[in-house]
This record gives structure tokens, sequence and C-alpha cells, in this order.
DNA sequence: TCAAGAACCTGAACCGCTTCAGGTCAAGCT
DNA sequence: AGCTTGACCTGAAGCGGTTCAGGTTCTTGA
């Protein structure tokens, strides 16, 4: 603790919340700025302006942006106002998209409970349970995955 | 339409909805068996036992089971009753996995939403609402994102 | 019957990471 | 000074597919 003058990459780690492989990644496919490096070791040494970036970067990849997304809101971002109406269209787009998702998640958390008794009802030898569990399945398999008409 | 032996990866794409290109993927890796081909043309001819693999699989696959889960749950279904306590555990650790994801998943939308009126706010100029926006952000980032603790 | 276009084929490259192998560097113990 | 341990480095390969390039084969309609 002599200098501190840029944050190592596990402390980096340690306040964005993602993998030390992802900081690199993300480094070298330029989404986020070359990081400056300690003269002695050639070490990463992480500003609080990277960090803050990086912070802000888990979030959106954790709802969901893709790379190109990300590229695009932290441009946006650099704009300031001048591009809020684009920043907000990006965040409704995924806004949606996740609502969506939360639909369909919760249609398969449903069939997932429905295997678990099935299968919890052929561990018993109850095949009259089974039966039934195996019939309540159909319909939900047609509007989990629509393209499945059996 | 002449022999109408088994169903061309178009007609098996129709039924599983699967791409086709997971179709040869999945046979490339021996997740299921190698198809038949058309004597003549080497073309893949599934047979009706193919496709119907194929649509269980497309259901485990859309919950979330990765590969060797799915490999793990054919052989379980092969063995039968015989294999019905470790089906019934491997249905309710993903049943569990998804539960957890529906909460997330919850939480991921409600910042979308309010990234969304942040933006918006930005964009007709109410600073004070965009203040307003950004402080709710706050402890939901915690919550999203439990190591981000700026 | 022949040419065009659709459907299919394979192998390789790409995506967004993660993991692994093999090597460098800094700090502490002996 | 030498040695170990741990943090860090790079480049390459792996994962589960998807996409693309380039080449057959099937169908169809003029």
């Amino acid at each position: 603790m002599v200098d501190k003058d840029g944050f190592t990459i596990a402390e980096a780690v340690a306040r964005c919340g993602l993998p030390e492989s992802t900081l690199r990644y993300w480094e070298r496919i330029g989404l986020v700025r070359p990081i400056e490096r300690d003269e002695s070791s050639r070490h990463r040494r992480y500003s609080h302006d990277d960090v803050a970036t990086l912070e802000t970067l888990a979030n959106l990849r954790a709802v969901g942006l893709s790379i190109e997304d990300m590229r695009t809101y932290l441009a946006g971002a650099r704009r300031g106002d001048e591009a809020a109406g684009e920043q907000r269209v990006l965040f409704e787009v995924h806004a949606r998209r996740l609502a969506d998702e939360l639909n369909a998640l919760e249609l398969r958390r449903r069939y997932l409970d429905l295997k678990v008794q099935y299968w919890s009802a052929r561990e018993v030898g109850d095949l009259d349970k089974a039966a039934d569990v195996a019939e309540e399945l159909g319909p939900l398999i047609r509007r989990i995955n629509p393209k499945d008409t059996v």
C-alpha cells in the first residue's frame, strides 16, 4: 500500500463483481479503453473512472445488454442529454424483452414443477398420478414451445 | 412425397422448433444418436422416435438444462422407473434454479424501468426527476449486483 | 429435358466468454 | 540469497451454438 494511484485487477473485481477474465476480455475487444499499466510489473492499474464504468457495465450486462448495446450506451452516455432519447429507447427495448422473458420463465418453472411431480410419482410407483401429471404437461408444453405439436 | 419413411431435417425442425444448426450440432457431439441417411442423397432422415426425443430435448433446453444434464436425463429415461429418483432430483435442482432466476429477473426489470424513467426525465430536461430516479436506482443496484458497493 | 432455385451437406470461423497451460513478478520466510 | 506463494500476465483452446462459404442434390415448371 505505497503509491495507491490505481486499483489492481483484484480490487477492480471486488468492486464491480465481474470475473477477471471478463475484464481482460472487454479490454481486448475495446469495450473499455486500454487500462494503464504499472511501469515495472506491467500489471493493470484501474483508475476510479475505469471502475465506475465497470460497475455500470456490470449492471447492464446483468440485465442482458449485448456488447454492442453496451458500446452504444457508453457512446450515448458520453454525449449526455443530447442522446437522452436514444438511451431511453435502448432501455425501453430491454425492459420489454425482460418482461417477456419473465412470462416465459414462469411457464418453465411450472413445467419443471410438473416434471418433479411426474418422476416423484413414478419413484413411489403411483402410476395413476404419473398419468395425471403427464396429461397436465401436454398443454403447458405447447405454451412453452409452440412448435412442439405433440 | 414418395416413400415417407422418415422426416427431412426441415420437417424435424418444424416439429421440435430447434434450428437446423442445433440438430446437426447435437448429432455431432453425440447428444442424439447418428441420424439415418437417405441412400442416394446422404440427407438426414429422422425417425418418429428421433423427433420425439428432439421435442423433449427442446423443452429441456428451454428450461435451462445443460448438454450434460440432457445426456443424464436421456440415460435415466432409458433406465425407466429404476432411475426415477435421480430424475426427480435433476428436475428439483432446476426448478429451484429457475425460481431464483425469476426473482433476479424481476429486480432487473425494475432496474430497467427506472433507467427508462431516468433518461426520459433527462430527455425533457426534468433534472429534479432525474435526480430522484437516480436515488431510487442506488438501493436496487445493490440488490441486483451485491458486489457493487458504490 | 434442362435449367433454376430450394433444400441439404460439410468444415471452418465467429460469439462472449471461461478455462487452461506456461511464464513473470513481488513479498515474505529461512 | 534462495525459495515459496500468490497475484498477475499472455495466448490458445474449449463451450454451446450460430453463421458463413462453397459445394451437392432434389424439385419443378418452361
